[in-house]
DNA sequence: GATGAATGAGGATTCATTCAT
DNA sequence: AATGAATGAATCCTCATTCAT
């Protein structure tokens, strides 16, 4: 007996494995400068078999984020309760994100960092998923602030800022928390959620109401 | 006589000339995508003369970076008044940041998206400009906090997760605007700042006074 | 039941199969750029069993050549007639080559333009079937010339290099028919064979009566 | 001083040095076969200088095939005097086509045997090179024809297959001259085209009389 | 101050071929 | 009789970098 030697692995199992692999290294290295056989070896196959599998460095690199995507995306999406408060919903989410990001941090450094920078292709599809998830904030904005019957209804553009804006600042929170770790790292993501929540809620509460800061106080 | 052939130009101005191209080709490329041969092109010489006054591609890159953030970091600082509000001071940066990032796009892609993806030597240049931005603010936010006098006074954690959330959250809304621009678009980065200072500055000023968002309100 | 799955099909059928989908793609692609993967989804099966049952690539060229050679100079054998007039077996012979070589297009690209191209083993086997139809040839017109009892008897080296010349001119218009068929697709072998042998029949008599075109008629 | 070392050669002379290495190459082993470490190597320089002047393996074969084809149709026109007499031009041509294929077998092998087989772009580059010489041809059988004002004037197209079998005649005779070298090799080109135009030009002069060789003589 | 000529090193991709079942 | 799983060895091509002028 002994493992080593050509395993002969299902290739469902083996896909999975290389793409383990290659969210690691293109995490680590960038897109550009990981390379295949850097991957291959990282999965434990050889070159030609992630060729068989995967088609080409693009269409890996594609898998990987549709993957992680997806994973983020589900994660969100189940952590929400459909019928719930605007203010309930968008904190599960935020806590969702944030542990997700936390517990996948090669995942989301692909998503945030290295798919934006490649170019065309890939660019497109992560920012087809920040919109998706934009848009899911933006809604939530939208009907707490109709629920809140505010005078001064908010503009459809500003609530699209605000939307942008806050999905901004939980990427950065989530990377400024993977840099610099709480003591409690378990519970860093509720902390993370709650300082946002925080933050934003009551900033949204009071643009709903009117109140708003002016440029020059003088 | 004639323009053409080879233009002798002083040593200062041809190095500018380089790093206007080698900015605009990493901008649009990447760090690795980016050949020196391209870049040599751009900047309408051969390529030894870029060596000659670069020396390398990572210098090349990094010279990229210090020009691009030494000069947003000069338009920031030299738009806040230091002895002004708290308010007016913050107010001010970010007028200056979205201003100085539209004007800049590929400066700023190189510190937004390019230079954090490349590893080591690069990352760490541009998260120290971060965090001197971040820091900033959170001088600015600790400021406000004290002068409030509020009662729980926020845990240094918490304000400088906040500063690093509004640096996020203005990035985020730089990239948007730039993707998603307004009608008038002169005045976008005014726009981009007052919507963030009014979702901002009310939220920190509930934060302040010990107004909370409670994770279960049921 | 069912059609599907592994089919149980005796050696010799899939062994033809084999060839079939190995000449075709030989033809199509030329020897290197065929690969034995598209070969193998050609005839239907999985690789390993090429493999089994002709060993390797190189092999499996050797068995089309042989195979289409073979098939070749049986049909032009078979339709020779022995004891005829020698200008009668050539123009069975040119008949039968044309309609040979029109019906199996592959089988011919194979013979003529892929083989010689591919280096010794290969441009041997067909150079030997190049040279036994030109010996071929070489005996009918000889045979023509003492027939004649020509006077000036043709030398040897002339005879040989008119049957290679004839040769040529037959393959030539093979694949010169094959690129511009005639409106009459069916009796374009026919066509062919009789203008060859217009050309060539008079033009040997005249060689054999000593009728000489002279170089420099001034 | 030495002559090893970088030699620093202009760019003009390199491209011959590397086209002569790669019609060698080619020659030799085939389009495919032939590796571009291989051409490099043999063109006495590293394989980038290669690329950076001859761009791809394709262009490269690309400018080979032009070149030689242009080459030997060069050394045809130039052999050929206008104005003379049909049965001159075409002795010309034929001794010139003759001598410029002995003399430079690697390009003929690139044109005849290798250009064909590899498909598309190639093998119309030099089937337009066929094509002009067997237009060439053409026009000479079609001049001669009506010169003898010949009765059943000759089918354009059977003048244009004839004209294509006697350049396949060529060829082939080319081929087994350099494969069977007479004893006079220098004079083996004129023996070459003394044979063909005896074959030929009595058999065309026959038919343009009428006079046929029939199928069936019984 | 400026460049044409040149290369070592490495990366994506493909292919003929074998093994275990 | 037949195949899914796997790989060693090339091959094309690009790029950062240097030299000689």
């Amino acid at each position: 007996m002994g493992t080593q030697g050509k395993q002969r692995v299902p290739r469902a199992i083996r896909e999975q494995q290389m793409l383990d692999a290659a969210v690691a290294t293109f995490a680590k290295r960038g897109y550009r400068a990981a390379s295949m056989d850097e991957i291959a070896v990282a999965a434990g196959v050889s070159k030609p078999l992630v060729y068989l599998y995967l088609n080409s460095k693009d269409e890996l690199f594609s898998a990987c984020i549709r993957r992680e995507a997806d994973a983020l995306k589900a994660a969100i999406r189940s952590a929400v309760e459909p019928g719930a408060a605007a203010d309930h919903q968008l904190w599960s989410g935020l806590l969702a994100f944030f542990e997700h990001t936390a517990a996948h941090p090669d995942g989301w450094a692909i998503l945030y960092s290295q798919a934006r920078t490649v170019g065309e292709p890939f660019a497109e599809e992560v920012a087809a998923m920040r919109a998706e998830i934009a848009e899911f904030v933006r809604v939530l904005i939208a009907a707490a602030s109709a629920d809140a019957g505010c005078d001064p209804a908010l503009a459809d553009r500003e609530v699209a800022a605000l939307a942008h804006a806050l999905v901004g600042a939980a990427e950065s929170l989530a990377g400024w928390g993977a840099a610099n770790p709480a003591r409690d790292a378990a519970n860093s993501g509720r902390e993370n959620a709650a300082t946002l929540m925080n933050f934003a809620w009551s900033g949204l509460a009071d643009l709903m109401h009117g109140r708003r800061w002016e440029p020059s106080p003088r």
